[in-house]
DNA sequence: CCCTATAAGGTACTCGAAGTACCGTAAATT
DNA sequence: AATTTACGGTACTTCGAGTACCTTATAGGG
């Protein structure tokens, strides 16, 4: 009966928390079950992490460090789109139910809410300048637009949808009213047509 | 000892309720204390509400109830900024907080998310359209604006900063890039010289 | 190769709060 | 006045966070 220390011990239950968030969600997450499915007992967690909301945000991170590529069909139009419908997958049930638990049971804990901001908010922002600075490059967009908020809009507008409705996805129509209505209009360097 | 029946024993409980919301928070509002300042026990709290998340959510509503008015400057970035600033000491601490613990403390029960959904989000869109409204007429602001996702970005935008970083107060300088980079820059008619 | 410090496992506990159950009693209804 | 309804009081069950303490395995140094 090997008895696993260190790191691996705690790999294991980190992933053994996403587990438990993935099938439940943070409300449900509880340190027992989480001990349990890790085959080891609530100390071992309660020497890592202080309570439950630092173990809820640090398997929050096990779940959502997929790498977002900056995708390049050629048009801004496409390119955002590729980028929401990827995001969209991405926050699909259940992470947003999550996410919009975590970021309550935090409510009292800044430092953990600024650790979880990182995981979704201004992190993706390189990858959005990307594609815009690409855009302005063909024309297509002004470069007054290459400022961080702006280029955050769509997705800040997108996640929007899922936190303050109960939404466990967003349908494709929201998503290209958020584009067409929204995101091209703002960084376009002259109004489209309609 | 009169005994309070029926809509003034509710009222007393919501205004119960109210005050331990912006005293402590959602995460402390417990029904045992909310009884006890209502001078009251849980069973007359449970006889209206089936849970804790439902007595909150009529709670906010207490709370949030102040109308919104459409300023009129003459122009519509003062305009703009008049209703950011007025939404912003709205959701000042602690509405933010109370807001951002109900968002989760309510995630499995759609319904009531719902309902706080329309306390906030796009109830105010009419507002924001009247505004927009005037803008369109001055020749500030392009037709094709008047949409209510495009009316309420910048609040949407105001609001997230609250909801997903864990401030309690939203600087002077956060709105009024909202305001310069990507509202105005959103609806107006044509590029701003810069 | 043993000794000791460290960290794991096991178990049992306290504490707080949600929600439930009953019962006696005041107030509205007839 | 009789009856039904709803409030007040209190005690209870249940569940989960966090703590305490002890035993036992492992790592690392002598």
């Amino acid at each position: 009966m090997t008895r696993r220390r260190g790191a691996e011990l705690e790999q294991a239950i980190i992933q053994a928390a996403a587990d438990e968030l993935v099938k439940s969600g943070y409300p449900a997450l509880t340190m027992d079950k989480v001990a349990n499915r890790a085959g080891t007992n609530k100390n071992a967690i309660y020497r890592r992490w202080p309570n439950r909301a630092a173990l809820g945000v640090a398997a929050y991170r096990q779940l959502v460090d997929a790498e977002l590529v900056a995708p390049d069909t050629g048009e801004l139009r496409g390119d955002v789109l590729a980028l929401l419908h990827q995001l969209n997958r991405d926050l699909s049930s259940p992470k947003a139910d999550i996410l919009r638990g975590l970021l309550s049971g935090i409510g009292d804990e800044p430092e953990l809410l600024a650790q979880l901001h990182e995981q979704f908010g201004d992190g993706g922002a390189g990858v959005w300048l990307t594609v815009l600075g690409r855009a302005v490059g063909r024309g297509e967009a002004r470069p007054a637009a290459l400022r961080p908020r702006v280029a955050t809009v769509a997705i800040t507008l997108l996640r929007n949808e899922y936190v303050t409705r109960g939404l466990t996805s967003v349908d494709d129509g929201v998503i290209e009213e958020i584009v067409d209505e929204v995101y091209l209009p703002l960084v376009a360097g002259r109004q489209p047509a309609s």
